[in-house]
DNA sequence: CGCTCGTGCAACCCTAGGGTTACACATCCA
DNA sequence: TGGATGTGTAACCCTAGGGTTGCACGAGCG
């Protein structure tokens, strides 16, 4: 459950509309998804495994069927990361500008 | 620049590298990132290609050698855009669970 | 019980893309 | 001017992975 199984997960535009499909429904199996979108049930389930790896997804057996609901948790999580990153750069260059100012 | 490519870009471990690389020194060209990486300079050159395409770097020529910077504020908003996301899911699910409620 | 529906799984196809080497060209500098 | 040095580009290799079809199996229901 890394950070770059989160970016691998989004960055697949059809896992996208997955997310997006489910998140809408609030929950769903595989086979309704497939229903609604250009793809296979297989291809679906796939992408619904990665998307559990990712941690952007949850499980749940109910019966016959499966279950999947969308985990904002985790995206948000993926989210605040990024800014954390983003300021760290920001930082890192800041000091390099200002080091840049010195010399001059 | 769409976030997907951003989402793409940041998938590549070998991609998160040169950005951490180039984060790091503040400013640098493909050759000399090459030289501390475990890949040659085209594959560099190509992975600032797509770093440059999401928008999470950018290309400036100086004489004889090309300089690469890195944009924050790119990463910044792809993060500000995936909180905006997460934020509706969870909206979303609180209606449907509300309405889960009333149904009782 | 028998039929249907939802899953899991295996085998397969095919392209995107990450990686390489080799060569041509431009720029800087002794 | 000539030789390093830094880029660009073309041709190529090879795997990951997104997509498919086909079939077997188990759960639910008339």
């Amino acid at each position: 459950m890394q950070d770059g199984e989160v970016f691998a997960a989004l960055a697949d535009p059809t896992r996208r509309d997955v997310l997006q499909l489910l998140a809408d429904r609030g929950q769903a199996s595989a086979t309704t998804l497939a229903a609604d979108l250009p793809v296979s049930r297989v291809a679906v389930v796939k992408h619904l495994g990665v998307l559990d790896k990712a941690g952007l997804v949850a499980r749940r057996e109910a019966g016959r069927e499966v279950r999947y609901e969308v985990r904002p948790e985790r995206l948000e999580l993926a989210a605040r990361r990024l800014v954390e990153v983003a300021a760290a750069w920001d930082a890192r260059l800041a000091a390099i500008k200002r080091i840049a100012e010195e010399e001059r």
